[in-house]
DNA sequence: TTTACTATATTCAACTTGCATATAGTAACT
DNA sequence: AGTTACTATATGCAAGTTGAATATAGTAAA
């Protein structure tokens, strides 16, 4: 139920989501490997539990963001692997803007900090 | 029970406590005010809500982050007026550098889309 | 006395999250 | 064959968060 306008805006599930449509723009991916991959979004193994990935992931494929199927990996067992529909790329375009006014709101949260705080040191 | 290392990183609610200390660094304010200032920081009074206002004013109160007192104003009826504590202070100081984390998180982000997207038009 | 506005606060249902746990295949060692 | 370790996916539950609606009440003008 959560288009573009409606719901929460810019919840950690919101943020998660992105990062891994963008991971999955390129390559195929699974849970586990995601997991790492997703590090650089700031999404550290420490902080980020498995179990809320893979919930999240299940998801999107209901909402039809992404779309999986299972892969046998050299060892192990098999990974369930998904890679991004064209539904994804058109959800995370339009996501994306909603990041680029988050981005401007923080700077602009910054910035106003750091003028209040300079003031005061005066 | 949220100090600067366990609960959630950043939420709406966090970011919402990180907007209200750099209002009321300069000078007090009530709910009602507080709300309009608020939405320079990206919380439109359509999709803020007044009740969540309230209710993590009270909220930083009790972790003495502000304080309140009750005050007549021109017309209408009496306001709880918040102010900063020098807790709210410390405390802003340390969010504030997670903030800073965050942004480098999203520019991150927006380039890796940047140059996905970007390497699939060539 | 009714309507409108300012102002604060609470309730409730729905949703989100972290943590623990369940399930199970593979692989190495004994 | 049994144990341990690792890879991999998934679910259950309690606690926390949120949005929307509602409650309360003072002021002020019609």
């Amino acid at each position: 139920m959560n288009g573009h306008c409606h719901g929460r805006a810019q919840s950690m599930e919101r943020f998660l989501e992105i990062s891994l449509l963008i991971l999955l723009y390129d390559t195929k991916g699974y849970g586990y490997l995601l997991m790492e991959k997703l590090e650089n979004f700031g999404f550290s193994s420490e902080q980020m539990n498995i179990g809320s990935l893979y919930r999240v992931l299940r998801k999107m494929e209901s909402s039809s963001l992404v779309a999986s199927s299972w892969e046998q990996g050299a060892q192990g067992p098999k990974r369930r692997v998904y890679e991004i529909t064209d539904e994804g790329k058109r959800m995370l375009d339009i996501w994306i803007q909603h990041v680029r006014r988050r981005k401007e709101t923080i700077e602009y949260l910054l910035e106003t900090y750091e003028t209040t705080i300079h003031d005061r040191m005066n």
